[in-house]
DNA sequence: TATAGCACTTTGTATGGCAAAGTTAATAAG
DNA sequence: CTTATTAACTTTGCCATACAAAGTGCTATA
């Protein structure tokens, strides 16, 4: 008979999120969670990813209902902001409860 | 110019490490912080990881300086006790301190 | 016309997780 | 002596993903 993990307070491997586990999303949803939206230089700054890995990882976050991205033009200069979804805050939102819960049971 | 990412609180990509990040290693890092040992089949229960799947992460642990394997006879059976090492102690602390102090910055 | 800025998309590489199957070593059961 | 069982691997193969690098399209400006 197969056993389950018993529950001692710590995550089971498959509840974490790992579209927002993975660090480089981490912290574009930390940006966003944090200013609910910003343009595409912005985060690229504050994240340090490179165009095409940025761009790779919001469509991500996208896929996932996480975000909605807009394009538009402002000063005829294309311009694309990234928000933040009711979904992605909800999820983010659990993801840190999760984070925070293994934590918990942890102190020296 | 190349520019740094400015300093938001929230951590810089690089700095997350990523041998303890990953959900499975994370689980037993965390279960080896309280208990400071444990032996395979108990990891095995707790975390739901096959016996292969455990055995590569308990060994990334160990390349990674994390965890001392020692193995042993009790009751005329194998038996593999992971053992934390004080540098796996202060690493998970300080993925721990991190990932804190990057939610410190979010509250609702 | 050339250049620059913004935001991609594509391609290639490397890594890494996981399942599944096979392996070894020791003992227990028949 | 043979087979099975338990514990713990190791190996193989597949697939997903991250990342870098290079190229593309669009707009505006010199």
């Amino acid at each position: 008979m197969p056993e389950e993990p018993s529950d001692t307070g710590f995550p089971i491997i498959d509840d974490i999120d790992r579209v927002i586990h993975e660090p480089a999303r981490l912290l574009i949803m930390s940006h966003l969670y944090v200013l609910d939206s910003a343009n595409f230089l912005f985060l690229k700054r504050q994240t340090g990813l490179s165009d095409g890995n940025l761009s790779s990882h919001i469509t991500k976050l996208e896929n996932a209902g996480y975000v909605e991205i807009i394009k538009k033009f402002v000063d005829r200069k294309p311009l694309t902001v990234i928000q933040l979804t009711k979904g992605g805050r909800e999820a983010f939102r659990d993801y840190q409860r999760q984070m925070q819960h293994m934590f918990e049971g942890i102190r020296d």
